[in-house]
DNA sequence: ACTAAGATTCGC
DNA sequence: CGAATCTTAGTA
């Protein structure tokens, strides 16, 4: 499982790599092929620009805990609080299946592999992640982790989808080439390019 | 109390 | 392209 210290980096850094690293949830698995970095602090599009509950989370819980909040009044969405010198969120965008497939189909109610987690309201209906996951530690839950991944691949970068501000900042990454990522950019990123920074 | 907006998905 | 459907937060 993913150490605490891996947290304690900023989310720029900590969503980048965690692309290709392997999310747990109980018996069912995937492994991360789109992230997205929130930062606490100058991003018109991170919660806590807009929610005091966000800002209180973030002061008052862990690099590491699960940050889930309900969209839409349809879907869930899991982020992963970080916290070095500056503080944000990594939102999990879409998995690559790996363990429980049948699970995740039954749970999906669709049979093909590429629909399963590529999107965020869908791999956390794929793995049964709620708001009951909201809080806990992602650094010492057995049931729900995350863990190195097989071998790093290419990772683009590209503007951030759905969002309505700060929509310049160009903190989507996703494993290049991979079918499982939520959708092709919205401008594509090139390739190997560090992204900007504050 | 009432209203608006939202890091989405699916179906028409 | 629009509905689904609910939580948070701002305003009265």
């Amino acid at each position: 499982m993913l150490e605490r210290c891996f947290f304690q980096r900023d989310p720029v850094t900590c969503a980048r790599e965690l692309v290709g690293c392997k999310l747990t949830c109980g018996m069912l698995s995937g492994i991360v092929v789109e992230t997205e970095a929130y930062d606490a602090e100058g991003d018109d599009a991170c919660h806590t620009a807009f929610r005091p509950s966000a800002r209180a989370f973030v002061g008052g819980q862990q690099p590491g805990a699960a940050y889930v909040y309900f969209s839409y009044g349809v879907h869930w969405m899991l982020n992963v609080l970080v916290k070095a010198e500056r503080a944000g969120f990594v939102l999990i965008r879409a998995l690559e299946p790996l363990e429980g497939i049948d699970e995740m189909r039954k749970a999906r109610g669709v049979h093909d592999l590429r629909q399963l987690c590529s999107g965020p309201g869908k791999l956390t209906k794929a793995l049964g992640i709620t708001g009951c996951h909201h809080g806990r530690d992602m650094c010492s839950d057995a049931n729900f982790a995350f863990s190195r991944g097989p071998a790093d691949r290419s990772i683009n970068t590209s503007l951030r989808i759905g969002i309505s501000r700060a929509m310049e900042l160009p903190w989507r990454f996703y494993a290049a080439g991979n079918l499982h990522v939520s959708r092709t950019s919205p401008k594509e990123g090139r390739a190997g390019v560090e992204p900007a920074r504050l």
